[in-house]
DNA sequence: TGCGAGTGGTGATATTATAACATCCGTGAT
DNA sequence: ATCACGGATGTTATAATATCACCACTCGCA
């Protein structure tokens, strides 16, 4: 991600939560700021590492807290299996977003509208989707 | 799970491991055993402390070896959202199942078969999905 | 001025998972 | 029989992930 995107994004961000009537601080912004800068998911204590030479050395509930809001936001998404977060572009509200992560580099790409699953038990109600695909992305291809 | 059904669950499993040239030593089976036994996904601690009473108690990588194996087998899979195992009642080695678990009462319907996804990022190659579906089963729709 | 909601700081603790090394046990070669 | 080996398990400690409980600050507003 260019600085420049990455500023563009940080002002959509800002203007998606003003939308919504939320504020996106200054830890919030410092943490998504650092979500979006890298180039594969981050660990939260990574993030937390990463705060300490701020101007205040933060906890773990400071940043839980703030990706909790960015996640909620969605602005930010959890990969479930890594334990790990990921910056979104879209900004869209629904959890429902389908990744498909390289596990040579770590890059991410998202991708929306996948269709209803197929087989689904009679009767069941989707509320939330997790959807993560692990593999090899087109550059780290043998 | 009927106490019928769990007793055909664990002979199939031992001839499936047998098949493998791998063996479904007692740890390995008590601890199937609970997994299936019980009837919503299953935390690693939970299976320790229900492994305290037995012959020898349980340490923490006793149960993880244990999971391990059982995963790796295709006879228990990992609720990578809830940090939870579940049983396997189709043994397939190919860890590619799509699981439908009720935020209610925890029931888990396993399916399989789910088509690639329609957006891939171009030249993706998938190894491992994780597909986690969380909403309400049949029974508990209001 | 005096709330009250939202936010973040702080210390402690809970939960989930693995590293590192020792021991035991079955199997097959010598 | 005995030895060597690999797989499985036991044991101790620790790493990594996440939350609780409580307090202090701030801002908008009655
Ligand atoms: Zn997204
Ligand atoms: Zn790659
Ligand atoms: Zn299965
Ligand atoms: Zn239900």
């Amino acid at each position: 991600m260019t600085r420049d995107s990455l500023i563009r994004a940080l002002e959509a961000a800002e203007s998606h939560c003003a939308g919504r009537g939320e504020k996106l601080t200054p830890v919030r912004r410092r943490v998504l700021e650092l979500v979006l800068e890298a180039d594969a998911p981050v660990k939260a204590y990574d993030l937390l590492e990463a705060l300490k030479p701020g101007p205040g050395a933060a906890k773990p509930p400071t940043v839980y807290r703030a990706l909790d809001f960015l996640m909620a936001a969605g602005l930010v998404h959890k990969v479930e299996a890594l334990n790990a977060f990921v910056g979104c572009s879209h900004a869209h509200d629904d959890g429902g977003a389908e990744l498909f992560i390289c596990s040579d580099c770590g890059s991410v790409e998202e991708r929306h509208g996948a269709p209803d699953p197929v087989n689904m038990p009679d009767g069941f109600v989707i509320e939330r989707s997790v959807v993560e695909h692990f593999g090899h992305c087109a550059n780290c291809r043998h």
